[in-house]
DNA sequence: ACTATATTTCCATGATTATGGAAATATAGA
DNA sequence: TCTATATTTCCATAATCATGGAAATATAGT
């Protein structure tokens, strides 16, 4: 991954509303979430929504999908992997391992 | 973690020279390197480094060491470790683990 | 065709952010 | 104290981004 599409990624979820989203859709799993679910959930105004729902499209890290009137949104995760190794690629300068794997469907706590 | 820590941390890296900043940092390893060895490196001028290694600072996800005249800056590994685990915390709905482990000090190629 | 619902586009406004030269500040050595 | 080097602060300018109401567009059912 270079540079510049790891940056588009990141500004994409650099932004309370829309990491919101992004999390929101990320816990939901793959069959997403319809626009207006979003909105009511996160108590987003629909034109304001539908601006960050653009964002996160358009750097690739979500995923719409219409079925009828409505348009079910859903969180790219080979994007997000993509873009989780790119940040820990090659860290530390070989000393032991320093960034674990940080990754699990199921941790219990906060990180 | 708080989504508005998390914004923090990703809104430090989402621009393109913080985030170069920040990658080499994470490969240099512990002992950091100074701002004018990131300045060369990096090609940045002085003070737009300087602005740019505030904002790292400030977000936590940069640590400043200083050595007589030399400031010397590392990377905060476990303030990324713990923004990595916040994206994929409680990811997937259940399904079997769509996120898998990503992060490695010696991955190959690029992600 | 008409109605209801879902979502997006348009647009003006306000807010935040990035840039880099010049000057200021800090540290070290002689 | 004087000088050289390292880094930051100051500042004005330009650029980008977020907000949400109103209107437009799309889809489905009758």
């Amino acid at each position: 991954m270079e540079t510049k599409l790891a940056v588009a990624l990141l500004s994409s979820i650099a932004q309370e509303a829309r990491l919101e989203i992004f999390r929101l859709l990320v816990q939901t799993g793959s069959e997403g979430m319809a626009a207006g679910g979003l909105a009511e959930k996160l108590g987003i105004p629909a034109s304001t929504l539908s601006f960050h729902l653009k964002e996160l499209t358009h750097a690739g890290l979500v995923t719409p999908n219409q079925q009828g009137r409505f348009i079910y949104y859903s969180a790219n995760y080979q994007a997000m992997n993509d873009l989780l190794a790119y940040l820990t690629l090659n860290c530390c300068a070989g000393e032991q391992s320093c960034c674990t794997p940080q990754c699990s469907s199921e941790k219990t706590g906060q990180a």
